[in-house]
This record gives structure tokens, C-alpha cells and sequence, in this order.
RNA sequence: GACCCCAUCGUCUAGUGGCCUAGGACACCGGGUUUUCAUCCCGGCAACACGGGUUCGACUCCCGUUGGGGUCGCCA
């Protein structure tokens, strides 16, 4: 069934700060790493980036990446965040060599389907006298805990269960009393060495018996996780500094089951732009979101990289595989970093401008017709013109969601004009040079932008005015601003009728403000 | 509060005792290109948290202070 951990080979790290490095170790045995979410909600960047580092790095150093679900928080856990997890990885561009659906070697990849190798090694456990059933009730520890409350005190377990005679153990669990089942930590200090922290030692007093199966018979994190890490043989444990604190007591936990404990790398947490936790206060932070938002998944693999790690300092752009050439642990720094969204935006629009235009073509039509901008009857009319236009903003563009608000003369009727604009074209002077300008499309037969243009410019010269007279009221009038793509093209692709439409109507606006002063 | 961790421009970072008048990037400000915008190019602003040591010499090493983060669950 497992298999897995026959054959084990890893030896304990290597002593010594100059050997104990990532890079290192990981030339010398087998590199297996694991990104381990809980499907208790999205995929958040924070998640993404442990994930993305891991994949780095087994693929840096032609090791395997495993992807393993902690659904044993049965409340919480949910099926449909368990795929949106797998979903948002894929469309990172992170793929796994072992877990959910694909299988492998060291299966099942979902902990609520390994509850016979849990059973198993808690055997181990209680046999050897390293765990005990306690009896405590959630009352009685709740009171234990408020009591220290009051007195100032840090809570621990006091123990009370783990000097039960056996005798009277028995008795209890006979009598179908709960238990849930708990280390036994004994006095020490535990010293280990971290890939990017260095030496880090926790007294144990700091350490109460941690709780390994709950009085439902449920496994805990920290029990699992220690398990399967090691049933799993992951060489390299890179997570979220979070669990720095946890890596003793799992530490403890791999003595007591007498397996290898892998190495560790805790990875510096992502705060928000104010320095605290990065939440939906700050706005996105579920990859989910930054997709429908339209960001590349390659800008955010970009970013997210760069958070917390560096090429050489300079590098700000870099492709995918150029980051799993460079990529290592020990460039990653130790300080959290803050999440900067006009970093982000920035590189993104630098890849949507890489981009090919089909490409953008396609995700902006995605967008558009998600937000309900486009239906069929539009696609029908105006779907190879859509496509041009999107050409012409492509450039504009930092996220896919701006095409909406940079196109809405397009996909629409101009019902605003900009204000400002306005009040210096919407004026008696401007008048004759939009006549023209009407009198110049109506001739012109050659309508593309080129030929346009230039014939917007000898009307100019001949009229004795200059081109910029009649290139800003026109884009107000056909677009309502003052910033578009370059306009010749905008004309092409809206087509003469619709501009000449819109000129009209503009030059009417301007009549209508002459009627009461001729009075 | 206890324990652990961290500390260079506003932000992401380079820097491992002299190469630093501290480099790059985002943002911001100016200039150029363009019919406007965007792009692109050029330039500018801007930091070693503080206080003690160690040393001929500290951003770099040590100690303390301050600030920030993490953990303290029968959550993961």
C-alpha cells in the first residue's frame, strides 16, 4: 500500500552552517517538497508564494513537487475550495508530480484518506509509552485555562493525565469515557537549523503536551503533518513562517516516531501595504481574484517570486524558467514583506504588452462578456472591430479589466464628455473646424488611418489652421476625451458613419449653446 | 503578557568590515518622443530605526532600546 518509506534513505542534515544550506543538501540526496493547503478557503497569495517556492525549487533542483490536502478540520474543509486550490495552481503555471487525482508512490494525497497510517504510528506511540490518553474534558481545560488568565500565566497542560496509573486509564476508557490522545514532552531544549532563520532553540517549557488525535478520533495537524512529511520522505519543509513555532514540537514527534526529520525552511510572511497581515482588507488576495481582476498568471508568478527572494538585485523581469534556473533558498530574505499592488499592476501590464494580441484579444472578449459588456448581437455587428480596438489599447493596458473603461465609446454611445475638454472646445471657434472636419470624411474615400491622416493634415495646412486644432475637438467629439488611442485609427475602426454621426452631434451641441446668446 | 523571529529609500530589494558620495525596481516629480494618452528614452527625489560597544575602519560583528511580525486551540 505505502511503500514509501522502505528504502528510505535520507540521512540526518548535515552538521555545520556551511553545509546545512538548502542548495547543498539538496545535491546530495533526492529533493521532495510539498506545498500542503487546507481546503478551508482560496488560495491566497501567501499560499501561492509557499506553493511557487517549493515548485522552484524541486524544479530547480530536479526534485519532485507534492501536492498534499490537510483536510482533517472536517467542519471547515470543503470539496469545491479543494478544487479552486488545484485550479488557481494550474493557472499559476505550477504543476505537481504527485497528489489529488494524479496518484503516486506515497499515496493517498488526502490526509482524511490516511487514517490507517495515522493509526498506525499512534500505535507506535502509545506502545512506546511516548503518548497518553488524557481524560480531560473541554470544561475542565477551559477552566485550567482561564484560571492561569486571572493569575497572569501562561496556559500549559498541566499533565494532570499523564501520570494515570494505567490501571485506572483503563478503567476510564472502558467505561467509554473520551480521551484524546497527547505527547509526552519531556523536559529539554529542541535546536534545529533552519535554512533561512539559522539556529533556532525552543525550551520545552514553552512546549505543553500537544494534543495528536482529538476525543473524536480525529488526527491533529501537527501529528499528520509530521507523519506524512516523513511517510512522504519530503526532504525539504518550505512554509510559511507561521509554523516556525510548530517545527519543535514536530521535531519531537519525529524523535518519538523514530523517523528522519527533513529540513526546514520558514519563509517570511506577507503583510498588506500597512504592515499587517494581508487581508481583503487591502483588497485582492486570493489568486482567484486576481484573475478575474485580469492579471497574467506569469506577471504574478513574477511578482510573488520577487516577494521575499531576489535574483541579484537588479533583475526585476524574468521569465519562468529563468527562475527555476536561478532560483534558490538562499537568496529568500527574513524579513515579511508588504504586498505592493502598483508593483504588480506595473509588471502586468509589461506582460500584457509582451503578450501576443490574440492572446489579450481573447481574455479582454472573456472579460467583456462576463461583465456583461458584450452580448451575441454586438459580436455579430461589431466582433472584428472589437478586436482591432482592443489592438489599439493593448498598450494601455495594466490589467485586463481596464479594457472595459478604456473602450466605452466604443461599446457604447458617448453620453459623457470631459468636462474640461468642454469648456475649451465645446465653443463658437470650434465650429468651422468640425464642419470641416465632417465635410473632409464625407469625401474621403480611402478610410484607413494612414490616408486619414494625411488628409487631416493638408486640410489643415490649407485651411491655415494647425493639425492640433481639429485633432483634439474631434477625438472629444468621438470619444468624450481627451485621451484615446492614436485617432486616425479609432476612426477606421468605428467606421465613417458613426464618426460623422458623432461630429454632427457635437456640432450641434454647439449650436444649441449659440441660440440664446443671438437672441 | 510569555516565548520565538525580523529591522537599508514610502514599497520590493542589492549589500556579508574598507569596492558605499549605499546600487536596482515600483510609486512620485521633471524633461524628451507622440495629434492626446499609454509605451519608450533621459534625469531627479528618497534609506542604513536609535544608543552603546568591538575595530585602524562599520550598513555590514556584539549588546541594549524601540518598532514590526509570528505563536501561545481537541485550527491548519
Amino acid at each position: 500500500m505505502d511503500g514509501c518509506l522502505s528504502g528510505y534513505s535520507i540521512t540526518s542534515p548535515p552538521k555545520g552552517r556551511k553545509q546545512n544550506n538548502g542548495e547543498e543538501y539538496a545535491e546530495m540526496t533526492k529533493v521532495r517538497v510539498r506545498f500542503a493547503p487546507s481546503p478551508t478557503g482560496y488560495l491566497h497569495v501567501g499560499g501561492a508564494r509557499t506553493a511557487l517556492f517549493n515548485w522552484l525549487f524541486a524544479r530547480h533542483s530536479g526534485g519532485k513537487f507534492i501536492l498534499r490536502i490537510e483536510d482533517t478540520d472536517r467542519e471547515r474543509s470543503k470539496p469545491e475550495y479543494e478544487e479552486a486550490i488545484l485550479r488557481d495552481l494550474q493557472w499559476l503555471g505550477l504543476d505537481w508530480d504527485e497528489g489529488p487525482s494524479i496518484g503516486g508512490a506515497c499515496g493517498p494525497y488526502r490526509q482524511t484518506e490516511r487514517a490507517a497510517l495515522y493509526r498506525e504510528q499512534l500505535k507506535k506511540l502509545l506502545a512506546a509509552g511516548s503518548a497518553y490518553h488524557c481524560f480531560c474534558t473541554h470544561k475542565e481545560l477551559e477552566a485550567e485555562r482561564s484560571e492561569a488568565q486571572a493569575v497572569g500565566k501562561i496556559y500549559r497542560y498541566s499533565g494532570k493525565c499523564r501520570n494515570l496509573p494505567p490501571e485506572e486509564a483503563e478503567a476510564k476508557r472502558k467505561a467509554g469515557l473520551p480521551f484524546s490522545v497527547r505527547l509526552k514532552v519531556t523536559e529539554g531544549v529542541t535546536t534545529f537549523t533552519d535554512i533561512i532563520r539559522g539556529e533556532v532553540s525552543v525550551d520545552h517549557k514553552e512546549i505543553d503536551d500537544f494534543i495528536l488525535v482529538r476525543s473524536g478520533g480525529e488526527p491533529t495537524y501537527n501529528f499528520v503533518a509530521t507523519i506524512d512529511d516523513a511517510l512522504m520522505e519530503i526532504s525539504h519543509v518550505i512554509r510559511g513562517d507561521d509554523h516556525l513555532s510548530n517545527t519543535p514540537k514536530q521535531i519531537l514527534l519525529y524523535r518519538a516516531l523514530g523517523l528522519p526529520a527533513p529540513l526546514f525552511a520558514h519563509i517570511p510572511l506577507i503583510l498588506g501595504p500597512d504592515r499587517t497581515p494581508l487581508s481583503k482588507r487591502h483588497g485582492a488576495n486570493a489568486v482567484g481574484e486576481f484573475k478575474r481582476k485580469g492579471y497574467l498568471p506569469e506577471a504574478l508568478m513574477n511578482y510573488l517570486a520577487l516577494l521575499g527572494w531576489s535574483v541579484d538585485g537588479k533583475t526585476e523581469i524574468i521569465s519562468k524558467d529563468d527562475l527555476i534556473k536561478r532560483f534558490g533558498l538562499e537568496r529568500v530574505v527574513k524579513s515579511p514583506a508588504c504586498f505592493d499592488y502598483e508593483k504588480l499592476q506595473w509588471l502586468n501590464g509589461h506582460y500584457i504588452r509582451l503578450a501576443d494580441e490574440e492572446r489579450i484579444y481573447q481574455l479582454c472578449l472573456e472579460y467583456l462578456w462576463d461583465a456583461g459588456a458584450i452580448n451575441d448581437d454586438f459580436m455579430q455587428q461589431g466582433g472584428l472591430a472589437l478586436k482591432r480596438m482592443i489592438g489599439t489599447v493593448k498598450n494601455s493596458l495594466k490589467t485586463i479589466s481596464d479594457v472595459g473603461e478604456q473602450l466605452t465609446y466604443f461599446l457604447g454611445e458617448v453620453h459623457t464628455y470631459d468636462p474640461q475638454a468642454m469648456a475649451k472646445y465645446l465653443v463658437p471657434e470650434t465650429l468651422p473646424v468640425l464642419e470641416h472636419a465632417v465635410r473632409v470624411l464625407e469625401e474621403t474615400v480611402a478610410f484607413d488611418a494612414m490616408s486619414l491622416e494625411e488628409k487631416f493634415r493638408g486640410a489643415a495646412a490649407q485651411s491655415g489652421r494647425k493639425f492640433a486644432e481639429y485633432v483634439h475637438p474631434m477625438r472629444l467629439a468621438v470619444t468624450g476625451r481627451t485621451m484615446s488611442p492614436n485617432l486616425f485609427e479609432l476612426i477606421e475602426i468605428l467606421g465613417k458613419g458613426r464618426c460623422i454621426v458623432r461630429l454632427k452631434r457635437f456640432i450641434q451641441m454647439i449650436k444649441a449653446t449659440l441660440v440664446p446668446t443671438q437672441k
